[in-house]
DNA sequence: CTACGGTCTGTAGCAACTACAGGTGCAAGG
DNA sequence: CCTTGCACCTGTAGTTGCTACAGACCGTAG
């Protein structure tokens, strides 16, 4: 409530729900600077700013970057956003594209789960066979040098 | 053979059996410069030189060096391949130790592949509710607006 | 009026490489 | 003997995706 109140009386100093950088972080989730980092990267658009130079944002901003926020959870690429993004500003192109990205990132995902399955194999029977004793007979350093 | 041939003329100039940079790269699938990043960084120990400066390598280095990479394809950090190291250079500790690297890592590893599987999940969800037909009707953008 | 918090900018740092620029050395071919 | 051509040297910048800091400003509350 406390934070409620203090955006509140901030707010009146900007426009008609109008959000500061530290607002528009909150309401995602997102880090303070990423949103920063977001701008540079032509992830976020150039926002309006007050007189003083602060930028301000609006919910089209929190949409967006939440859309953003989750693509990368998903683990889609910066460029991939930009992509996925593009679509959806003007650019008029075939969900088609956004259907490929996705099989492709996909295809990336199961490739990356069967590594780490392999991996995982290796640890596990490694860390297994480890007695806990002394350091020459160490199964895992011995499995490491194979 | 030309690659080995070329190999024996040069390694006439160095000492027997001594490697060139290369030399190691190739011996162990390691990309040249990351060799010299090792170097600086810790993980591979300051080699001999001839005399022009250029750095030698022997079958101990080819060793290490192949240590290192197994561990880093098993997903070990640089700072546990440089733990991992010290227990063999000497400073005798428990085995113990690497153990419990490896568990906390294998967990980090089981971890992982949870999460990839959520992600595998929803985008082959997703992907297959995509008709491929019309943007604004996109699952894939509607998942990710959600 | 002054303190405090938020914002601004630019820049440095992280992992773990990878690559390039500009220079030297060295062996072999013409 | 000289040139070609490669391997090597060093230092530094670029990569991805942030994160954090320094130092300046701005505006509001007490």
């Amino acid at each position: 409530m406390a934070v409620v109140h203090e955006a509140a009386t901030r707010k009146d100093s900007l426009k008609n729900g109008a959000l500061r950088r530290a607002d528009l972080a909150r309401a995602t989730g997102c880090n303070l600077e990423t949103i920063r980092y977001y701008e540079t990267a032509g992830i976020l658009p150039l926002p309006a700013r007050t007189d003083a130079g602060h930028r301000t944002y609006d919910a089209a901003d929190v949409q967006r970057l939440r859309f953003v926020l989750r693509a990368r959870e998903l683990g889609f690429s910066l460029e991939d956003v930009r992509g996925l993004l593009g679509l959806g500003d003007g650019a008029l192109r075939s969900c088609a594209e956004v259907k490929e990205k996705t099989e492709t990132h996909l295809a990336e995902v199961r490739a990356k789960i069967a590594d780490l399955r392999r991996i995982e194999a290796v640890l596990s029977e490694t860390a297994s066979r480890c007695s806990g004793a002394s350091v020459p007979d160490c199964a895992v350093l011995s499995s490491l040098r194979d």
